[in-house]
DNA sequence: AGCCCAATGAACCAGCCAGTACAAAACAAG
DNA sequence: CTTGTTTTGTACTGGCTGGTTCATTGGGCT
């Protein structure tokens, strides 16, 4: 998403109050402040520099730059478990709605590299600012919940294999879609290969589909 | 490894001047505080503190925070080659030797999370520091040549299927391995799971190796 | 119009923290 | 024991950066 400078939106032209969009407009730019540099790492003057608003706002808004954090963690979440119900894996054969959805994590994770960043922080302090996040826990897991109903027809449909569980199954599914954008750095540094390449993204979505079937086919 | 004060070596006794002591006593202390804190928010002044020596030595040794960074990502992808040459899987039936070359490198990511954690930040940082050492980009990678032998074991044997690239099989048992330690705050937050306890551990092993011998199998 | 509160701006501050100045010891070599 | 080099300690600083102060504007409501 390069940054759209928001063509205003024509509604209610000529006012200038607009609290709704300066605390959006905060958190598009910190979402890609904080994802870039981590907490520490990022800088409220930088936030506040590439607002159309100032730093007061950002503090009048958000109280601190840990509140600012916590804001930006949730709307990354929002976003995600919302895209997470557009998928109507339903209709499909099983197998066929399995390979649907691992692909999507696949490319979701490859479009979306801030919240994979975003999370990678978070994780380097512990989840402690998820934690205190009480909007966050509320929301359920669409994706887990269309996976189970998935896995499920599955083995009722005898093709895939029983007794296997569907939070280990989901863990192995963001595990390999997410490496290939979490670790790409390093990674292909050492190993000296192109990860971004248009063609070795599209083997090793492949390779992950296959081996995410393999393990649940009977 | 917890700290380990290292009863002092009885090789010479009355030195106060000890220079090899004192860089490896401020990586330690570094290897810590950055895994721990990222390299914005690691303080110089807290490895100062915890270390034997001042804070005047670490820009004496390492001339700058970035530089001692980088000494410390050296030093960590360095034990971790180490290990991996320790392994010995000639001497298995290929299925065997896939099964415990996976079963290892879960048990090594979960004993190290400090090596993981660095790697997470420096994965933020889009690996420019890992780019600027030179000294790790000589090492070569045991771990993929062990890898690599016992896949065309394997292929041979016919028990595996060929066509496989190595690389991208490594990448998967890296994937799988890392993700349980580098994602477990958020991913135990979001789905209430606890990843730590020896039970999930160990079913999660078999899970991980489980899906990689599945998706090497004929 | 006039009141009140939400929303905003510009300049400012204080503490933190990477990095340094200035030396003084310890050691090696002759 | 002198001299030169390596290693170490103490005290300091200057800029960065999160957060604030104080004052102002805009707008909804009666």
């Amino acid at each position: 998403m390069p940054h759209a400078v928001a063509a205003a939106d024509p509604v209610e032209p000529g006012r200038t109050n607009d609290p709704e969009r300066t605390r959006a407009d905060i958190i598009e730019v910190a979402t890609h402040e904080f994802s870039e540099k981590g907490l520490a790492g990022g800088r409220i003057d930088a936030i506040a520099a590439a607002t159309r608003t100032s730093k007061r706002m950002i503090y009048y808004y958000f109280g601190s730059k840990e509140g600012l954090y916590i804001a930006v963690l949730e709307d990354a979440y929002r976003r995600i478990r919302q895209i997470e119900t557009e998928l109507h894996l339903d209709d499909l054969a099983p197998e066929d709605a399995l390979r649907r959805l691992v692909g999507f994590t696949v490319d979701y994770q490859w479009a979306n590299p801030d919240f994979v960043r975003l999370v990678q922080t978070e994780n380097i302090h512990r989840g402690e600012y998820l934690a205190q996040s009480t909007s966050i826990r509320q929301l359920n897991i669409p994706a887990i919940e269309g996976l189970k109903r998935v896995y499920e027809r599955g083995v009722k449909a005898k093709v895939f294999r029983s007794g296997l569980d569907a939070v280990d199954l989901h863990m192995s599914i963001s595990a390999l879609s997410v490496f290939n954008i979490a670790n790409r750095h390093t990674f292909s540094l050492i190993f000296e290969r192109d990860l971004a390449s248009s063609a070795a993204l599209i083997a090793r979505r492949d390779s992950i589909i296959e081996m995410i079937v393999r393990f649940v086919r009977r």
